[in-house]
DNA sequence: ACTGAAAATGTAACGGATTACATTTTACAA
DNA sequence: TTGTAAAATGTAATCCGTTACATTTTCAGT
């Protein structure tokens, strides 16, 4: 690969006004400026990142810590981000971090590191435990999609509990009165605000909460699945579920299907997240609906201004979200099964 | 962020010796080890990386160019190249190239710019334009899941062609003469292949092949959606339809289950790839299984390998498959609707 | 105590681009 | 033609860690 050196000595100048060439060309006179350009295109020179942003310090690259990207909202949420970064001129490196703290840790290094020069986070798992006290503090860092409540970095994030309470509103309104809530893993901040959301639902309409009602999941199909399974072996079972996302509820649809009930005439069912695939389950799934695309821009722009020093206090970006009603639910039915 | 020399100039030695107790600790006495240690401790010194990368010419970074990565099944090939490398000790630095030519180049551009040490290629929508003609023969670069049959780089891939042939077998051994095929996007080299294997299967069958069955897809939901409804506006209506991946068949299933028609008594339905949601569809769908994570170990490995200078041919790596019966095909309906 | 080899440590060049500052060239006015 | 300011270009320092080579220290053997 050539270097500006060897297109300095083929033009006959020097490397810095082959530098000027390319940044500034008003500064080099067009007879100059041409016999550069022409080294240029002789050599097929290409400026080496590596050392402009060795020099600058800059590395335009952030990271970004998702549990698995083998989640379809957590991969439109990176699609938005890639895009945000891709306009600003930034890449993204991809943290896999299996909700792994280590593996965690070893991202964030990236950035203490001066591999890049920012990071993103897409769920808490445990912030804190992956960095040292010291430089958490100054870490340039945004929180998108899970929060925690203490966390001191720029945030974007959904009104988890608002959201989920108007879900559960929505099942009252249809009549039910006993509702089931898949949860997603304990360890998230997300799951304990629509449980939250749940809750508050309920107590506004005077229904008692039991927790019999709970059921965990972790957002796996699987998990959905299994929990609809254990569901179906209790008495007094729910004629509504709701699970905190898409994947579980769609795993749950298939075991209450294979117990023979039919959705909604016996249980009804909603999701959460609004994947795709809920526009195409059988039947369409209930849900809510996050900009997740926006989720990305907006953590993406956070961060860069962050970066830019744009931004003094943390600033949390609530995203609005919509009640997607389809035919997974329906009105309760009049008798118990 | 301190440097090296503030650490050197802390523990009274040279800066050589601050890079020997970090790089070969056993070419330092105990005694000066211990100060340099102690003064790193201090300070929180950490390497500046992208000093170490730049002055050795090797980023440890991989491009991965993929058209989206809200697709489940590039999504686990990402995570199981993400866990190569991340043992080998490289980043992946993630391309999502919505299949846009120019975007394609905008990445390859970060090897040719010293920031990333190779390019995969997960989807070989036009690997040669993307890039200078001279450049490319030496590109460390390995293409993935799809590949060009002209292309010189190393491969690593599924016999497209034997699996459609497979699929198409066990559907014509149920009986189905009329299989209708939605397809990938023209542009995929996957597609063709799939098609002749498709073709192949009815030649040996003596079934002649009829190109009112084929039906244009993206590998979308919707796409499937809506190939199956042109499908049902169609006189003679296949038996069986055969998808190209999984999500377009899901999709598929909804518009024919949407027009009343039974799966798999009125038609059977077999997609590809084997992704999660097609063990929870309704019904659970055949289909083609894919070691999705180990494309994504061996595209790693095999581009390590390359970079290291292991690997003089460029090889082809061919994955097994593996058909998955579920309940989405049966025999073909005795009599025609 | 002295020699010599081995061990420990130091010095400085290097990688490629940028840029402050220095120098040369140009162009125009007097 | 000369002087001068402006424009063009060049020189060299800088970013930070690595490492070949140079130098100093240590220590066993005598």
């Amino acid at each position: 690969m050539a270097t500006i050196r060897q297109v300095a000595d083929i033009a006959g100048v020097s490397v810095a006004t082959v530098s000027r060439t390319l940044q500034q060309p008003e500064r080099v006179s067009p007879k100059t400026r041409a016999r550069v350009t022409s080294a240029i295109e002789q050599t097929g020179y290409k400026p080496n990142l590596m050392a402009v942003k060795f020099r600058s310090g800059k590395t335009h690259s952030l990271v970004v810590l998702v549990p698995t990207i083998a989640n379809l909202f957590f991969a439109r949420v990176i699609n938005g981000m890639q895009e945000a970064a891709a306009e600003r001129g930034y890449s993204l490196l991809l943290g896999n971090t299996q909700g792994n703290p280590e593996l965690e840790a070893e991202y964030v290094k990236l950035v203490q590191t001066s591999q890049a020069d920012g990071v993103i986070q897409l769920r808490a798992h445990n912030p804190f435990a992956s960095m040292n006290a010291d430089a958490g503090a100054l870490l340039p860092m945004v929180n998108a999609c899970e929060v925690l409540e203490s966390t001191a970095f720029p945030t974007v994030t959904l009104d988890n509990q608002r959201a989920a309470k108007s879900m559960t509103e929505y099942l009252l309104s249809l009549g039910h009165t006993r509702i089931g809530l898949i949860k997603g893993p304990n360890s998230s901040p997300l799951t304990q605000e629509r449980l939250r959301g749940y809750q508050q639902a309920l107590a506004s309409a005077n229904i008692p909460f039991d927790d019999a009602l709970l059921f965990d999941g972790d957002f796996t199909l699987q998990s959905g699945f299994d929990a609809a399974k254990k569901m179906l072996t209790q008495p007094d079972r729910p004629t509504a579920l709701f699970c905190e996302n898409d994947e579980t509820a769609i795993g749950a649809m298939q075991a209450l299907k294979q117990a023979g009930l039919r959705i909604p005439d016996d249980v009804s069912v909603a999701g959460f997240d609004d994947i795709a695939f809920s526009g195409y389950a059988d039947p369409p799934l209930t849900t809510i609906a996050q900009p997740a695309e926006e989720f990305g821009h907006t953590a993406v722009s956070l961060l860069v201004d962050v970066l830019n020093g744009k931004i003094k206090k943390a600033p949390r970006v609530i995203m609005p979200h919509e009640l997607v009603v389809r035919d997974s639910t329906g009105p309760a039915p009049t008798t118990c099964i």
